[in-house]
RNA sequence: GGGGGCGUGGCGGAAUUGGCAUACGCAGUGGACUUAAAAUCCACCUCCGAAAGGAUUCAGGGUUCGAGUCCCUGCGCCCCUACCA
């Protein structure tokens, strides 16, 4: 017996698996097929923990699935293009395409060392000019469609990226996802996916996605907000109080408390807000509060909340249930691009309102009244305003009576009731209202201000307008040869810049800004299926026959972003009659992090353990179980040296076990280490073991039925993600086998026949079941130890007999009064009478003469006698 | 503020439908082997107790024959999100 190196063994295999291309797809062979993918790594550097765990996984799904059968596309590749590239770039003094394919090289590299089972003749890379043409193309396809737009809006703007950013990339406090630098908005025009076109779909179908985690779905809920309610026309006085034509619409999900709108709001960015105060008296204030609110980034806190600002704009509205005046303020926490940038506001019935109020001094008059008021009783009907001013400490937002609402009163108020509706049947006769859905989800803003991305192919001419490119002119190609250390940028190549105009043949300008990455990775899971495609991004039949993706596996963090990106583009591009399905991935498995001391890994804080030093000094195999083991797969895995050895010994002890069982340790036994050739058990106490006696006839029996419960286990357990719990069952019985060679003598083993073929089915089943978590120290003993000549990859999964699991006599704990007082054996599948009657007379004694009340028989389980 | 999740030994964690709490591993302790150590093997290892026995899943209450699991209250922690009208 060879002692185990993982060096050898690990290179060894994964020679031999690329040689006979065993992780190469054979499409269409008549069986299943089945689409495990893992989230494809940004080549920013080498592989860090958090892909070594994500693409475990990913690996041993896969392999669990081909070997139960499944032709699996399990394919790998990298989101290429991004703003780090360009840094390092400039830090490094080279190029993005450099540092990027640099750093694929060394990831594929790493991929490749951990042995997991890619496909890699699919390999896709965002920024090849094979993958990335097709997505101008599809950008095309939804110009065609309509779903393309540019407009100017206030957008964010990350000052140290100088780039535009997505509203779903400006996290935290407003800060940038990437560099964390604060988000400025500035009034620009750029180019735009209309996802809210899709916004309705979007939540709805969350619905369907039963094999996603109710958290994921919650996040993008919460994120497309979707708030029902009313929209309400308020009509503008003119300076000198005259009515105008001119009207304000205001959402609200509140109309039911139209009556008590005191005051009225404008966000400091609305268009409105210079044209009313022009040339007056309040222009001075009102300009105060726009610019604070213009560089609201440094906005200070105070004790957690933001101070409210505001300024009267000296003009008012007409209320439309009422035809009360009500002056119109301009105020901070008025958000533009929420709802209208308008507000009615409603002191008595909203927080924010009421705080506002109470600072500036303006009515708060109630109107919808919570149980047990002590207003109740003066204003229980009263439609007119009689109270102008509550006496509260704070707002009341919860459902109640309607009051001083004019025909409205005595209705019920609330979200969504009775007094909302009808308030918004008035408003629609009048025409001054109507109910309305409204959407927190903002178009995607998909232009980058940066070069190495896709360019966005679309040409300026001064006489056409903006053309598109024409399909048969892609693909639009990123020159490779820009300098950004001299501070180039896709302007900077006239050849680029300059371009014949589609239309009239005249001089015209390229686009020279990219799309946001999100765009290259919200689709390369089609393309995984059809990789060398030139004519099509994707197949309709090859797609329609692998996707949705079975089962996605990746970090929570893309749980807005990337999922929600993709799920948009499959539903459009299923609009575009290229799909015929609606979402893309039918199951997700979010991983959590990897921790050291409690906290992230990151290169910033320096605390990171890389996996190839692991692998260096452990092996691909210990790493990949050790990942699998500490933690379920969902939940954060703290990092322990100690446990990583806990796991190097146990490869040790199921190396030696497998060959103990087929006679071939020799020195190497896994009892060779107390007395040369003796049986540890010698050593330790028991009775030296002289043959197959019925000591070690037991320990068989035990040992069969310990496999097949323990092969029903893991399948379980590897169906639901527990690998941690499927690898406590392998060493389960890795003890229970080990148990069984202590009692038994291995020249007696050898001279029985039939205990041989026993031991070699067991050792057979445990490099099966433990192939997919190490898959190299698995082929060793498949094709080694075992003598087999073909990979234990492409082998079946081992089936077991749920009647050979179970035992023949099972211990069965008697409770009195619920708390366990003896226990007995009785024969596996004992009749619930006999149960009883066995119970009632074990617990005889315990009982002493107290009738028993009642008797609960839990088959094969417990006996619970209540007295 | 809103939403989601969690709380089990010294540690990571198990308990699949309400049915024997603490599987498996780490750390620790003792033993065998060794001149010795490492490695390996064996045993012990929730707490109190000499033992018999008792207590124990953050705390308190409830439902139930039976609760780590379900319900209520409180405490603590984590994540997401946030002037969203």
């Amino acid at each position: 017996m060879q002692s185990l190196d993982p060096e050898r063994i690990e290179a060894e295999w994964q020679a031999y698996w690329e040689e006979q291309g065993i992780d190469t797809l054979v499409e269409d062979d008549g069986r299943p097929h089945y689409y495990t993918l893992e989230m494809f790594p940004y080549p920013s550097g080498d592989l860090h923990m958090g892909h070594a765990r994500n693409y475990t996984i990913g690996d041993v799904i896969s392999r669990y699935k081909r070997m139960c059968g499944y032709n699996v596309l399990h394919p790998m590749g990298w989101d290429a293009f991004g703003m780090p590239a360009e840094n390092a770039a400039i830090k490094n003094n080279s190029s993005p395409a450099e540092f990027t394919y640099g750093n694929i090289a060394t990831q594929r590299a790493s991929l490749k060392r951990l042995g997991f089972s890619y496909d890699w003749s699919r390999a896709v890379i965002t920024s090849d000019v094979d993958y990335y043409r097709w997505g101008q193309w599809i950008f095309l396809k939804f110009w065609e469609m309509g779903l393309v737009e540019r407009k100017s809006s206030a957008v964010n703007w990350c000052p140290s990226c100088l780039t535009v950013l997505a509203n779903e990339q400006v996290v935290g406090d407003g800060e940038c996802w990437r560099c964390g630098t604060k988000v400025q908005k500035k009034e620009l025009e750029q180019w735009y996916l209309k996802i809210t076109e899709y916004a309705q779909e979007l939540l709805d179908d969350l619905d369907q996605l039963t094999g996603w985690p109710e958290r994921v779905k919650q996040m993008q809920a919460n994120w497309i907000g979707r708030s029902v309610g009313a929209e309400v026309d308020f009509t503008l006085l003119a300076a000198d109080g005259t009515t105008t034509d001119q009207t304000v619409t205001v959402f609200t999900t509140r109309p039911d408390t139209l009556y008590g709108c005191s005051f009225f709001l404008l966000a400091p960015e609305h268009p409105l807000v210079k044209e009313l105060v022009a040339g007056t008296p309040y222009e001075k204030q009102v300009a105060k509060v726009v610019e604070a609110a213009a560089g609201s980034t440094s906005i200070e806190r105070q004790g957690g909340e933001r101070q409210k600002t505001g300024a009267f704009t000296g003009r008012y509205v007409i209320n439309p249930v009422n035809g009360g005046q009500v002056p119109v303020w301009v105020a901070d926490y008025v958000l533009m691009d929420y709802g209208t940038g308008a507000v009615m506001a409603v002191p008595s019935g909203d927080e924010r309102d009421f705080e506002f109020a109470r600072q500036y001094g303006l009515p708060i008059p109630p109107v919808v009244l919570p149980e047990n008021d002590p207003l109740l009783e003066e204003l229980a009907g009263v439609r007119d305003r009689v109270v102008e001013d509550v006496k509260w400490g704070q707002a009341y937002s919860g459902p109640g009576l309607m009051v001083q609402s004019g025909q409205h009163t005595g209705l019920w108020g609330g979200k969504d009731s009775e007094g909302a509706k009808a308030v918004i049947d008035g408003l629609a006769a009048m025409g001054k209202g109507r109910a309305s859905v409204n959407f927190r989800l903002r178009d995607w803003l998909i232009s980058r201000q940066r070069y190495w991305g896709n360019p966005i192919p679309v040409i300026y001419c001064e006489d056409c307008g903006i053309v598109p490119v024409p399909v048969s002119d892609l693909p639009v190609v990123l020159p490779m040869d820009i300098d950004l250390t001299r501070g180039e940028g896709l302007a900077s190549r006239q050849e680029f810049l300059h371009v014949d105009c589609p239309v009239c043949g005249r001089d015209a300008r390229r686009e020279t800004d990219t799309m946001d990455t999100f765009t290259c990775s919200s689709w390369y899971y089609l393309r995984y299926t059809d990789p060398h495609n030139a004519d099509a991004p994707f197949d309709r039949a090859k797609t329609d026959s692998w996707l949705p993706v079975d089962q996605y596996t990746g970090g929570i963090e893309h749980a807005i972003l990337h999922l929600l990106y993709s799920r948009f583009f499959t539903k459009a591009l299923r609009d575009a009659g290229l799909l015929d399905f609606d979402e893309p991935f039918a199951n997700l498995l979010t991983q959590g992090m990897v921790k050291l001391d409690g906290e992230t890994m990151s290169k910033s804080k320096g605390n990171v353990v890389a996996p190839e030093e692991v692998v260096g000094q452990y092996g691909a195999d210990v790493l990949r179980l050790y990942i699998l083991f500490m933690a379920p797969p969902d939940k954060d895995l703290e990092w322990s040296k100690e446990g990583l050895e806990g796991i190097q010994r146990f490869t040790v002890r199921f190396w030696r076990l497998v060959h103990d069982l087929l006679g071939l340790a020799g020195e190497d036994s896994l009892f060779a280490g107390t007395r040369a050739g003796q049986p540890a058990a010698e050593a330790g106490g028991l009775p030296a073991a002289e043959g197959l006696g019925a000591e070690s006839r037991a320990a068989a029996e035990r040992l069969l039925r310990e496999r097949h419960r323990v092969v029903g286990k893991v399948t379980d357990d590897i169906e639901r993600f527990n690998f941690n719990t499927a690898i406590a069952a392998l060493m389960e019985l890795t003890n229970t086998a080990s148990g069984y060679l202590r009692v038994s003598a291995a020249a007696a083993r050898a001279a029985d026949p039939a205990c041989q073929a026993a031991d070699r089915e067991l050792a057979e089943t445990l490099v099966r079941l433990i192939a997919p978590m190490t898959p190299h120290l698995a082929e060793e003993l498949w094709q080694k130890a075992l003598g087999k000549s073909r990979s234990v990859h492409l082998e079946d999964w081992p089936s077991y007999d749920a009647v050979l699991a179970r035992a023949d006599e099972v211990e069965i704990a008697i409770q009195v009064n619920g708390k366990v007082r003896a226990r007995i054996t009785v024969p596996s599948g004992a009749p619930e009478d006999g149960l009883r009657e066995a119970a009632l007379a074990a617990a005889a004694e315990l009982l002493a003469g107290a009738a028993p009340k009642k008797v609960i028989v839990v088959a094969g389980k417990l006996v619970n006698i209540v007295v």
